[in-house]
DNA sequence: GTATAAACTTTGTCATGCCTAAGTTTTGTT
DNA sequence: AACAAAACTTAGGCATGACAAAGTTTATAC
């Protein structure tokens, strides 16, 4: 059996390794909050036991087996994290640091049993998709806030962060996985993003924007771009979803 | 923060202590899986810390300190099994080896969550009662169902060892809290005790009954103690322990 | 191209919690 | 009382996973 320090570890790798190709000391003593000499230490052992490659000085990669183990961690991570929200009703910010000790002790047996009271869910409460056994993960088609066009419309999907002061901020601004949006306006140099949600106008800066993922609606046959800060009917969208 | 290994230390003095007055080096070794030298190197830390007395060569006894921590981890275990089988409906038998290791990742915040959502429940899925937050239980006036006299009827309340075969075995034979029984025979010698189960009638060795305990309805006036199935049936054990 | 800074590794140490082997105390015979 | 067995403690060691300090490599600045 893995400890919880090495499952964490290579997470870790795992969340770097996608952005970058390769996870460097630093950053993965950053996210898991220890010291890099410990970091140096633990690689080496996750290369002799073959979940992962050192090249020294430019940091680890996961083989084939390490990418399975991340794959397999972050299923729990997940379904725990939908499983507590569903039954204990907790809210997208109280579930993050209790799925990260539970991860570990959870017992594959009850994953399963909360994959199927779940009905084989697909997606987490922060949208993020939930691996299946094998370890694919079904993609989605989404943009980032930040690179909508003016006047698009579209459904917030999921949100990357895990801060629990970054999602309560985004709960009192009204955005939510499902929530509907409309671009009203973007400042320039990464100035904020203005949109329109539910009945509010809200303003959102750059930084928090990239952080959410939109599924963007495909613009209407004759809907033209509204103009900014103009007064509109109804939005126009070809799609019919459950309206709020 | 208490490690898992000194959390289940203090549960297991304190299982122990609860029978006997205290509990020795080799009892609690063999409850954990652990040999006796670690044991005493265990002691020896809880009592540094506070958590127990150390009598050398006699044993470990809890403070007040240590017997409040006993008392919330078995509030946590307990509401953790009962949190189990009731969302994701795992049976009797399933629950405990989970609950020893969910015990410690589960966090003040989800306990509480728990115990709402369960509705502030008093007992878990084997009957035992669960300690409230300040550490007291509800106590349940019971009988074992070995020490019941011929004819007495009564509801089984709760059930102590947590093996699963021998909770498999109970179900097996229709007994679960709640079950109804009447008592048809007791074999001499500590010999096996034949019930009634609902419709069912069956035999139970004396082992497995001093393990279940039993709400004893009080005698109807009136109502006739039926007679024992055997014809020659007069080698009758010794009636009546302690009743009414 | 050299100097400095940043990133990284190496070495040695520490706390936990377990074990084996050896020694001590208690208990149970006879 | 005397001896053996059982229960217990002590001493020494090992694995894990963290840290600080010191040394090395790579990147950046001038
Ligand atoms: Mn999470
Ligand atoms: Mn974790
Ligand atoms: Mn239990
Ligand atoms: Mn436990």
């Amino acid at each position: 059996m893995l400890s919880a320090s090495i499952e964490d570890y290579i997470k870790a790798i795992y969340a770097l390794q996608t952005d970058r190709e390769t996870a460097s000391t630093k950053r993965i003593a950053e996210r898991l909050g220890v010291k890099m000499a410990s970091v140096t230490g633990m690689i080496k052992h996750l290369a002799a036991e073959g979940y992962a490659k050192h090249k020294p000085y430019r940091g680890a990669v996961l083989t084939e087996r390490g990418k399975r183990v991340a794959l397999g961690m972050i299923r729990r991570h997940r379904l725990i994290e939908l499983f507590l929200a569903s039954t204990l009703g907790l809210s997208w910010d109280e579930l993050h640091a209790d799925a990260e000790l539970l991860e570990h002790a959870v017992s594959d047996r009850l994953i399963e049993r909360m994959f199927e009271y779940l009905g084989r869910p697909q997606f987490d409460p922060h949208g993020s998709p939930i691996p299946s056994r094998d370890g694919s993960m079904t993609p989605r088609h989404s943009s980032r806030l930040d690179e909508l066009a003016l006047g698009d419309t579209g459904k917030v999907v999921a949100v990357s962060g895990r801060d629990p002061e970054f999602l309560r901020y985004l709960t009192d601004l009204n955005l939510r996985i499902g929530s509907k949006i409309l671009v009203r306006d973007r400042a320039p140099f990464n100035g904020p993003i203005t949109l329109r949600v539910g009945s509010r106008t809200i303003a959102i800066g750059h930084e928090a924007a990239a952080r959410i993922r939109v599924s963007v609606d495909a613009p209407t046959k004759g809907a033209r771009k509204p103009k900014p800060e103009v007064k509109r009917g109804s939005r126009t969208s070809r799609r019919a979803h459950k309206r709020r």
